[in-house]
DNA sequence: TGTACATCAGTGAACGCGCGTTCACTGATGTAC
DNA sequence: TGTACATCAGTGAACGCGCGTTCACTGATGTAC
């Protein structure tokens, strides 16, 4: 290695990591908009000032976050993709390796979720854009199966505005699940898991008549 | 009638939904957890100690305003429920009548999504509990239609929690595109239109075939 | 390896400000006779 | 209809508090020679 980063910078690092995780930690019960900087520099156990060595204000943190955040979820779609197989195998994985990944990311799922739509444009926007390169990705992978053949590209992306909504709906759901492991939320988590199963597969069922007498494509 | 109510009763009525209307008017560019008390009694012109005569807190005019938003939800499905036709007509109809009332009703599907996953817990229980209410009368529709004939309970459920996730993320995009009216957001508007539309009809196409060798309805 | 100087992450005190909440009040509206 | 008293929506001043931001600083780390 050309250099080892070096103790100061190596420092600073581990001190912005301890901002981030300390914020994540804090918007688990409220958003951003109303979380203080100096909460944060309070749980982390340094001086208010020594924020802006880090980040110019809260949104740009917010901002950081939600890179952050995107990480895990691509993580996510990684395994998913990896592991494919025909379609119903994939529809029960997909649900179930979305319900594990929520279970692990947690805060990072509630802040997308809280922030999409919170108060925050700078912080809003950049999930806006995650999400749309998200969309596109998927777009490309599902044009590639052979259930697609025939497909025109719009029609291509809007099952895949589709996939992503459902998939945000459902990571949502979980999410109102109480974190701590009990019988009732093993079985609100079950719930939740076979719905979205159910909703998957209908919609891969009108995925696969959608060419059928003409009436989907056209128009 | 048996008393018309009563100036001073009438005055503190209009005081109170001033206080709504200010609210729902500065929640168009922030969240609840930072709108402020004085903000508020300030747009209307009443001293600040004059909120607490209306509401406990700040939650409490929240939770306020949900009732206040699913009643113009509820009005908007009466619309579509009564103008029913065949499953063709009925899609279109009902993505027409969403946009129209999303663009009618901003600020109130604006409040919904943003705070519905937002930091105020009784204000996100009370919508979570709308929603439910909302997507059972939903399934009791849907139930009664002859497409439903043969399926079960749980999984005409499972297409009402479908259609009002569609509906809510339909809302939701409807939001992102600029309020004034411009050549460009209304091409905007005509676009997530015709993606809805199409989701919708291919939902209703999943639908039509859930029975279909006997793979939905089993589990 | 040792020395002299530069860098800069983090400090701690200070600031002005707007917040939510309380309180005794005022005066128009309502009620009893 | 007129009078005396009760109610209570809205007032305005006051409070203590925690906020975001600024600033000159300290002292460990990095660099040049």
């Amino acid at each position: 290695m050309s250099h080892t980063l070096g103790a100061r910078q190596a420092q600073k690092l581990r001190t912005r990591q301890a901002l981030l995780d300390a914020g994540l930690r804090l918007l688990e019960h409220q958003s951003l908009s109303s979380l203080g900087l100096r909460e944060i520099t309070r749980e982390v156990g340094v001086a208010p000032a020594g924020f802006y060595r880090h980040f110019r204000d809260m949104s740009d943190l917010g901002v950081a976050l939600v890179e952050e955040s995107f990480g895990s979820l691509r993580a996510m779609v990684r395994v998913i993709r990896d592991g494919r197989a025909r379609s119903d195998e994939v529809i029960d994985g997909t649900v179930d390796v979305i319900a594990a990944y929520v279970r692990d990311h947690r805060a990072h799922f509630r802040f997308i979720a809280r922030e999409r739509n919170g108060g925050v444009r700078e912080v809003r926007e950049a999930i806006a854009g995650e999400l749309t390169l998200f969309a596109e990705e998927l777009a490309i992978d599902l044009a590639g199966q052979p259930e697609s053949e025939g497909w025109n590209a719009e029609d291509v992306r809007m099952l895949a505005d589709l996939y992503v909504d459902h998939m945000v709906m459902t990571a949502t759901a979980f999410l109102d699940v109480p974190a701590a492991p009990s019988p009732e939320a093993a079985a609100a988590e079950r719930a939740i898991a076979r719905t979205a199963r159910r909703q998957m597969r209908l919609i891969h069922l009108g995925r696969s008549h959608w060419l059928d007498d003409g009436r989907g494509g056209a128009a």
